[in-house]
DNA sequence: AACATTTCCTTAACATGTTAACTGTTGCTT
DNA sequence: AAGCAACAGTTAACATGTTAAGGAAATGTT
């Protein structure tokens, strides 16, 4: 019987893809006149936050697969947004930091980012926002960062 | 000021990614050994829960682009696992419908994939799951499907 | 009928997701 | 010191996401 499994309506693998479509969309359109991606604007978003770190640890913050990282950190730095540096103490790991031009294309436009996200707390409601938040982080297998 | 962004640990759209990471990856488990995709396998599940029909129906109901659709029902097909025919009213259009073959692959491994998703449902409580289905319905911008 | 417009779908181009294989370093063992 | 496992990153290969351009068939307008 092929009942067993839910309507695709309720099902939770697809509702997460379709709220995040539903988030992701005027991100995107802000993302556009900025000229970098979204995963691009990710990583700067967490080396604004945290400062210069190695390649692992940017890769858990910003959520992205190590292979992804690569090419992405590559990108960024041939765009001058950020530098990518050798740790003399252990030659097998890379620093990187952002550069002066990449807090520039965050600062520019965080306040539209910001009002986006505002719009979804107020379209849900602040506690159901929060709500969802602690329900989404359950679902999290690294809960532990 | 930079601190009009949340925190990248509360930011939605990252809570977004991780907790369909922490879903897709026992999924992904399952799916390994059926040799198909993610979303190879949501495509057959709307042809089996709807039945035949044309491709921009098809891309809807599977949360899917318009270009991948065309790349993933060629795949489909070379596997044996739909079939493509022509509308002879509008030559334009094109239905598809999923081969005994590919109903095959699902029924196999419904089992498995509804157990995979009752444990989420036991993590949560369910009526938290409930509730977040609830929750990201209301970000999905086709909520009039 | 001729034309532009719309619709359904495909292709193209670039970026990312995903898994696996590979390189160079470091550390540990013997 | 030689050998080997573990670690940090890279590269490769294939599939998908995303946007834009293209192609063919249907529709609308004049």
């Amino acid at each position: 019987m092929i009942k067993q499994l839910p309507s695709t309506a309720r099902s939770l693998p697809i509702a997460l893809i379709r709220a995040r479509e539903g988030v992701m969309s005027p991100i995107r359109v802000m993302l556009a006149e900025t000229g970098i991606t979204e995963q691009q604007w990710r990583v700067l978003r967490v080396l604004v936050e945290f400062g210069r770190m190695d390649t692992k640890t940017l890769a858990n913050r910003s959520s992205l697969l190590f292979p992804s990282l690569t090419r992405i950190a590559a990108t960024l730095r041939d765009k001058g947004l950020v530098t990518q540096t050798r740790d003399d103490k252990d030659r097998r790991r890379q620093f990187i930091e952002i550069t002066a031009n990449g807090e520039k294309i965050i600062e520019e436009h965080a306040p539209h980012a910001a009002q986006i996200v505002a719009e979804f707390k107020d379209t849900l409601g602040a506690k159901s926002y929060e709500d969802l938040l602690d329900l989404l982080a359950q679902l999290d297998p690294g809960t532990n960062d």
